[in-house]
DNA sequence: AGCAGCACGGTACACCGTACGGAGATCGCG
DNA sequence: CGCGATCTCCGTACGGTGTACCGTGCTGCT
């Protein structure tokens, strides 16, 4: 499982990509393209979708498009914008009728903002391993961006608190998907279940754990443990999160715009 | 940059190397060991601090030791153990006075807990990146959630609340903090600094963002940009977070044991 | 007809984790 | 003391990665 990075090539090829601003006139010499940028993308979407980004490489994506590994290249750059597209366009799945839906309140806005990003994330599990500290700033993330403002605005918090607010949620949720792929992803890259670890796992701890120096940790750790190690159990770290999360932006918005 | 798996190995030898439980009764037959797990996890710590977990490979932890790389294997079964091995050792330097220093309420000691993580992840940047579905359950761990647990005991929780508490808190840190690390694991990477980076887009994202379909992100974003693309923007967001978060799990535990 | 310019892709290089097996050091035992 | 067992250390090799470089041949314009 690899974390690619974003933004990590030339900025104006990107962009036009990003964008698909290329340039084409008439037709031009050379033979006819069999492949595009659409294609590669959506072929690499499929492969990491199905088996995740440690998969995803060039040769297997030449592969699933039956071309040769090289021939990639003359449609993208590199990896590194390769994994940009996908990622902006995939963003554009999100909120399909252009709009955050949501009944009247900020609240109902952030929620379904927050579990909007949580279904995208569990679609596409690779999302969650990609840096975007240099975000791809093409179409499909400008429309998500703008869309999740509007899920803020007019609450009467400047624009940094806006953005911040945004960023919040979305931090969130990105954190929490986290925990449902690591197990899935563990189970493919190790080939034993999550039982079947602990299950190897456990007399070992027992053997070793001092439960007279971790007293706490013994208490709620068995507890916990049973109860959180269900297959929901990410569901409900999300939801016991979320609730806390918005409990506290409540905190900042009714003090912001009056109590109420 | 890479984001390794923990709990890769067999689970016996794996808890062995945690615990530092291998059994050594007298002297044994053969070469007296100029190396020991301490010395090539050390040496590991070392080498990802400086250089980031995309540097950590096999042959550059040998080269530090000037050892040859498949030395190694005979103290460490693979890099996935000992990746888990690095995590639990720096997990040991958590909270040194062997408490989470703290005021007398819930407050402070969770604000510490989130600022201990800070501190302790922005110290080793590629601790971020670990995978922990299946946590080292090593004496390191341990010790760190039974301290982060008393953080939150005797607040009328019961124990799958004190786990999801502790949890959400350290799952945001994580996330806050991953956005200082981008930031600097992108300009290793591309030998671009963020400046520049931005410098080369921003004229294109001028020449095809449509203020008319995103006139929230019209708004914010200048704004939002000009104050968080700072140096300090990180901790901006962290401090704006944690204070969110902080304020919602007042609202959970102020109700749970009366106003107040 | 000739040529410029393009899509395609084979080969090669430097890196990765690690399986395998050999060399040589050191101990307990006879 | 001699020897076999057992240990540490490590050279080599295999299959994987991203991609630089360059050749091949198709296409449309002149």
């Amino acid at each position: 499982m690899a974390t690619e990075f974003t933004g990590t090539g030339d900025p104006a090829r990107s962009m036009a990509l990003l964008w698909r601003t290329g340039e084409e006139g008439g037709p031009r010499p050379g033979p006819r393209a069999g492949l595009d940028v659409d294609r590669v993308v959506s072929a690499a979407v499929r492969l990491a979708d199905a088996e995740g980004l440690a998969a995803l490489s060039m040769r297997r994506v030449a592969a699933e498009l039956d071309v040769g590994t090289m021939s990639l290249y003359t449609h993208v750059p590199g990896k590194g914008e390769l994994v940009d597209l996908m990622l902006d366009g995939v963003l554009g799945e999100l909120y399909p009728d252009d709009e955050v839906p949501a009944g009247g309140g900020w609240r109902d806005r952030l929620e379904a903002v927050a579990r909007a990003n949580w279904q995208f994330f569990l679609r596409h599990p690779w999302a969650v391993h990609l840096a975007t500290g240099r975000p791809p700033l093409g179409p499909g993330l400008m429309r998500k961006y703008e869309l999740e403002l509007r899920a803020v605005d007019g609450l009467g918090l400047d624009e940094v608190e806006m953005d911040l607010l945004v960023s919040l949620v979305n931090g969130f949720v990105r954190g929490s998907v986290g925990g449902v792929h690591e197990r899935s992803d563990a189970e493919r890259a190790t080939g034993t279940t999550e039982q079947q670890w602990w299950a190897a796992t456990e007399p070992y701890l027992a053997r070793v754990f001092d439960a007279e120096r971790f007293p706490t940790a013994a208490r709620v750790g068995p507890v916990a443990g049973e109860e959180l190690q269900a297959a929901y159990a990410p569901e409900r770290t999300f939801e016991f999160g979320l609730a806390r999360l918005l409990d506290g932006i409540g905190v900042l918005v009714g003090g912001r715009s009056g109590p109420g």
